[in-house]
DNA sequence: TATAATAGTTACCCTAGATAACCGTTATCC
DNA sequence: GGATAACGGTTATCTAGGGTAACTATTATA
């Protein structure tokens, strides 16, 4: 019901910074988890490892991630470099306005509420 | 947040049907209104005519939708056959265990309230 | 130490979206 | 009433973003 009408309008939003929806999802992990692996992004987006891959080395490509080395030889521990972090933030201006756009006339109480309940609703799907 | 889970699940369960979500959501559509043109289903999910054409053949060629001649020689209004109907309900049957799983120990009150907040938001995004 | 498991990649497939350009039909406007 | 505009649909072509199978290198484990 919510899907195809936000992901237009979040991939216009996008584009205005050449991303799309996957690295962006995968922008923000970064830099709210400071680091990741392709494994821990796989199982947190719920698709597979060479989904994940692709997505990566294009953002390695557009210089906006890197590699961090680690003791583990096979993992490859991704940080966004400053170049990423400058642009997660610009796109996150625009991210924002758009969010505010879209809850006008809901309340704080209604959005903590219903986050809650589509939490619950995520439980009972992963399980 | 939720949508990749829910449609890792929805596409297992639509699978057993040999269906996809793109042509279960015309089937959706096609029961709950009877008949539909291509550009109604391209305003109701939000993608392209080009994209519902290729869609409507697949489940034209699965023999499950068929025209239905009207007066504007233009446009192709489908409705579904008798066979589509029969699949329309068996896999309806699967999905409503499916929501039901993924429902349980939420409220019908919340429920309501979470489906009231959702469409306002769409509302919003439409605009 | 031989074997399992894990992290990642490569190659290849599919669905499902988009745009551009077009055809036939219907509406509209002078 | 005829020219033009608008509409419904299709074809061709592109892209994003998923998937599986099979593989390598590394680490854990029995």
């Amino acid at each position: 019901m919510l899907y195809r009408p936000f992901e237009n309008r979040l991939n216009t939003e996008l584009n205005k910074h050449q991303l799309h929806r996957a690295q962006w999802t995968i922008l923000y992990y970064l830099f709210h988890h400071g680091s990741a692996t392709n494994v821990e992004i796989s199982q947190y987006q719920g698709v597979e490892k060479p989904t994940v891959t692709r997505t990566m080395t294009s953002l390695e490509n557009l210089g906006y991630v890197e590699h961090q080395p680690s003791k583990d030889k096979r993992e490859k521990r991704m940080q966004l470099t400053k170049l990423g972090q400058k642009v997660y933030q610009e796109v996150r201006v625009t991210i924002d306005q758009y969010e505010e756009e879209v809850l006008t006339g809901i309340s704080e109480e209604e959005q903590l509420e219903t986050i809650r309940i589509l939490q619950e609703i995520r439980q009972n799907i992963m399980k």
